[in-house]
DNA sequence: ATGTCTTTGTGAACGCGTGCACAAAGATAG
DNA sequence: CTATCTTTGTGCACGCGTTCACAAAGACAT
């Protein structure tokens, strides 16, 4: 989970512990499937099956939500679709801006998945004068002077940092300062920030290098049946690969 | 956290918990940076305060990488850096192959996180003709009818899916097919995979709307103090506890 | 060598999340 | 109305992860 808090005290969430919370969106995006193709009632071992999850834990999910269920027969797709939609608050509108319009930050601007669930990207800025007044997803990039400005203006209070590493920390601070209160932080930087404000952290490398080592260790156990007892350098399957790759010892200090 | 496993029996990692190995690349960012500053050792105290996590928690993770510090000087930088490298499997080239290069596989393509840390883009793939022939990142793009030979050909374990929610389940199965045995889902669909692949997922939307939960709980706190009703469609409740739930009837089922 | 100071490594307690298993609740048929 | 069947809602037990608190270990000064 890309779960990234700087300093949570504990989950104050008044009831809805913050796993359960983290799977609403999954539970809502298979509901809105069903809600296409007219399904009018589905039962909590369908809808797990849809959402990849544990059917106990789908249900136990929804206990905290209240009793929204018919025993005997299943929950109603229509009603439960909104009673998540407003748990979650997306019953309203939230205004987004996206700071620093590079390659990441003009895909998200023209990802559709936002408008659909409620968020309308406001703004997008950037440091660049050579920015300012293009045209990204239709809307035009607006110079980080205005930053302030903007947010308040438009009643803001999500931001999403797609900057260089480097000037991600001072960007939070600006938003922060401005009113912004949720954060989605994408790039690599440990950002801090005062109580009372919710960063929540997405890094592209990170998720690799997970992949990376539980990769390693199936070669590793793979090796480990044919010859070798360690996985040494861990010998990939296929050998065409270019490139020295290969067990750099590196520096090992005393 | 954006575990995205669809059937994990338990984590036998030999020893390392997962929630640790999802540690050490932020630990392992945090130790790069110092050592290009040249710091040579450093304690668990700070090392902590710029991993943005508890101290304790750190030197027990490390704990089950083995004895790497010095009790009353903290760890050699140098020395962790390549420990934690060889245990997440960065001292060795993963091949990498992206799918889909649309706004997002193109942002990925680009983005210069990956390189660094030991993954190469072997091949960028798209089902769009007209995509075919072009360069994206100085990568020519290639058609997906090709999508196995270039996996075997360069031996690719590791795929990321960046296509539109309707053709990931299909991709994935050609990818596994084909021989990728870890997935990074950018798609908004939950892929169902055999056993012995890994699926981690990464879903925009999804951040966005947990950062939403909060902030409408926030504004719903503020709000009871002051009486500004600030959310104009959600009726929060408020004081009430629990109780028979925020009324609003909506489409109530029979 | 001895003592003091710093920092690691870890035993133990605690809390959260998960999943089983079942009773309660409602639908449905006779 | 009674019986049966289906599916929810949840009490409970278990395991993982987090955190505290402290003994052990090494550095360093005298």
């Amino acid at each position: 989970m890309a779960t990234g808090r700087t300093h949570r005290p504990a989950t104050r969430s008044r009831g809805i512990p913050e796993a359960t919370v983290a799977r609403l969106p999954l539970y809502l995006r298979a509901l809105t499937a069903l809600s296409e193709r007219s399904v009018p009632t589905v039962s909590s071992e369908e809808l797990a099956a849809a959402a990849g999850v544990n059917s106990a834990k789908l249900r136990k999910d929804f206990s905290y939500l209240g009793s929204y269920g018919t025993r005997g027969v299943g929950y109603d797709v229509e009603y439960l679709v909104y009673q998540i939609s407003r748990e979650l608050g997306l019953t309203q509108d939230w205004p987004v801006v996206i700071v620093g319009i590079g390659n990441l930050g003009a895909a998200l601007a023209n990802y559709g998945g936002f408008a659909s669930r409620g968020f309308r990207v406001a703004a997008l800025i950037d440091a660049d004068p050579e920015m300012a007044g293009k045209q990204v997803a239709g809307i035009t990039v607006q110079h980080s002077d205005d930053m302030e400005r903007i947010i308040s203006e438009n009643g803001v209070s999500i931001g999403v940092i797609t900057t260089p590493p480097g000037v991600a920390q001072q960007v939070c601070e600006r938003l922060v300062a401005a009113g912004v209160t949720s954060i989605l932080n994408f790039a690599p930087t440990v950002l801090s920030v005062p109580d009372g404000v919710d960063v929540r952290k997405v890094d592209l490398s990170i998720e690799l290098q997970i992949l990376a080592f539980h990769e390693q260790r199936k070669a590793g156990e793979e090796a480990a049946l044919t010859d070798g007892p360690r996985p040494v350098a861990a010998t990939r399957k296929q050998s065409a690969d270019k490139g020295p790759d290969g067990d750099v010892p590196a520096v090992m200090p005393a």
